[in-house]
DNA sequence: ACCTGAACACCGTTCAAGT
DNA sequence: ACCTGAACACCGTTCAAGT
């Protein structure tokens, strides 16, 4: 964890460090001394570049919200036509929270919806969301769905992400493992994507 | 939120008041010196009671357990069918989300799968969604479904749960409001209740 | 048996003093 | 400009001493 030493650290290593321990042990272990431990600094150095332990957090946040942004658009193939796209977004997300169970980047959303009650936390995390959600209001759209029903669906599958991402995390025991796992997670993207009326 | 001056308190007056703090502030909330000034007494005086902090966290997991399991069993009709006993422990579950975004019953889940990262909490939510699923499992099975199918269908419907709760909560925002609500709830249910093949 | 009060460790924050 | 080191407040934990 330890970064080596270096003779002397920027805002970016500071803010690099706590995305680290953000996604390992949640905003409660965005803590000044053990972060200034682990960069081998004191806590004296770290309130040079920062006004307080509430601005690491503000900055790690963005650092996120950045990435993440990068990530979904990555993710999606243009080329694919607006039924596929749906489909595959969908399959990814679920798949994703299988992937880093304690590392990936579902942790960090995770450990952030554990936050919620943190104001920073909570208009960070809205802006993601809104972001998401109004994303695959377009795709339900332009599949033929009105906008209002757009929106609903899309919120629908949003909804079905949290609650596996959480299960995922809070108690993996209980979902099926495997190729069952795979059906599982086939059958919700059909539920979120195939619809009628 | 001061109980009043009681000369001596017994651990169920510690474990109560952990609880109610426990739903507004979350687990870190379950703080010992915060909670004696609040009883009108020192922290010399819960070490007295428990063995420590975490000793109280786990006095309050049981307490809630218990009243969890109480509460379902009360909120199920067992005079209706299957199906319409389905249909309303769906729908319950999804409006008590509504009912109480910072006091109701769903803000203590809410505040326990923040928590996850805490072996003890992981413990408790594992058995009460393990029993949970169980429960809807039964209900579906008894409406024809395959045991396999019945347990993947319970765990399709309690992940949209999960997901409802954690965004009533984080982005509240987002979700629709009034009648537009009722409708997405009611949307919720049928694709969670409603199956075929 | 139950509680107080003082003590210590840990982390957030401040700031004078160093390079 | 960037960092150290010491100081103080807050909460978890211990424990000798009180009733």
């Amino acid at each position: 964890m330890t970064l080596g030493k270096r003779e002397r650290l920027s805002v970016q290593d500071w803010t690099e460090a706590a995305l680290q321990v953000l996604a390992h042990g949640g905003v409660p272990a965005v803590a000044v001394e053990p972060l200034a431990k682990s960069l081998g600094a004191t806590k004296g150095s770290f309130y040079w570049h920062f006004a307080d332990r509430n601005a690491l957090l503000q900055a790690t946040l963005e650092l996120w919200e950045r990435r993440d942004t990068d990530q979904v658009l990555a993710g999606i193939d243009e080329t694919q036509d607006h039924a596929t796209r749906l489909r595959s977004l969908v399959e990814l997300a679920l798949l994703s929270v299988q992937r880093g169970a304690d590392a990936g980047a579902g942790s960090i959303e995770l450990a952030l919806q554990s936050s919620v009650s943190h104001p920073m936390v909570a208009a960070a995390l809205q802006r993601v969301t809104s972001r998401r959600v109004a994303a695959m209001s377009e795709l339900y759209a332009a599949l033929g769905l009105s906008k209002a029903r757009a929106r609903d669906h899309a919120l629908l599958a949003y909804t079905a992400y949290l609650g596996h991402l959480q299960m995922a995390h809070a108690t993996p025991e209980l979902l099926p493992r495997g190729r069952a796992f795979r059906t599982h997670v086939d059958r919700i993207v059909s539920v979120m994507v195939e619809f009628d009326s």
